[in-house]
DNA sequence: CTCTATAAGTAGGAGCGCTACATATAGCCT
DNA sequence: AGGCTATATGTAGCGCTCCTACTTATAGAG
């Protein structure tokens, strides 16, 4: 997958990945690969940075703690992220359902 | 749908609309809206540029034509776009299945 | 003592889509 | 005659985001 697809949806990945559990950047990263089936193998510098902004945005709220030597910030949805993250899935599937219709024009391609 | 989540599938949309037809770029603009049930309205200084970087790239070529007193560019795919679109349908095939993945998660939200 | 895994971060750049503006013709309405 | 809308193409420059590359630090394996 070329890298600059995610371009506007990076945000929805993370805040799903935060849904309903608290992770760690790296631990996200690991999350992201996982569900992805190994697809998704994001850098650090791309979500490092994504997970401030989000905090800055009030879309995630971010705890320090220190284990097994290592320091870790944990970060955990607020309410305000949780309904960003409707709002992404909802957007998410009206995108898919445009673009889907413009490539998959008159079923000349289309088989499913 | 905000602006930026186009961002890196552009060039599929534009492909798939001179997918067997040669279009303008206003013709370009106004199939898109129609396509999409008026989804996407695309500014003028998105398409004409897009247009310009198939060009360079080789995936469209352009004739000159006056209609009514009107210039018109028409472009149509090359071999190479043809290519291309194919390319990039399957691209969005599996980008669209990566994150739906992620985003449906364990089926908390999912109702298809 | 080096190498890998774990963990977080910054600096700088590339590139794309957008806003805003410029240009030009045809046709309609007043 | 003048203005407005639709048709048609284009450029300049901005903002943003994701990426590459690098830095720092600890734990454990070999």
């Amino acid at each position: 997958m070329k890298p600059d697809a995610l371009r506007g949806h990076l945000d929805a990945l993370l805040l799903a990945t935060l849904d309903g559990r608290q992770l760690h950047g790296y631990a996200i990263i690991e999350a992201l690969q996982q569900g992805s089936g190994g697809a998704l193998d994001l850098p650090t510098g791309t979500v490092y940075p994504a997970l401030r902004r989000l905090e800055r945005a009030g879309h995630v709220v971010s705890d320090w703690s220190t284990v097994g030597g290592r320091k870790r910030r944990t970060y955990r949805l607020t309410s305000a992220g949780q309904r960003a993250l409707n709002a992404e899935r909802s957007a998410w599937r009206q995108f898919t359902t445009v673009i889907d219709g413009v490539l998959g024009g008159d079923g000349k391609w289309a088989q499913a």
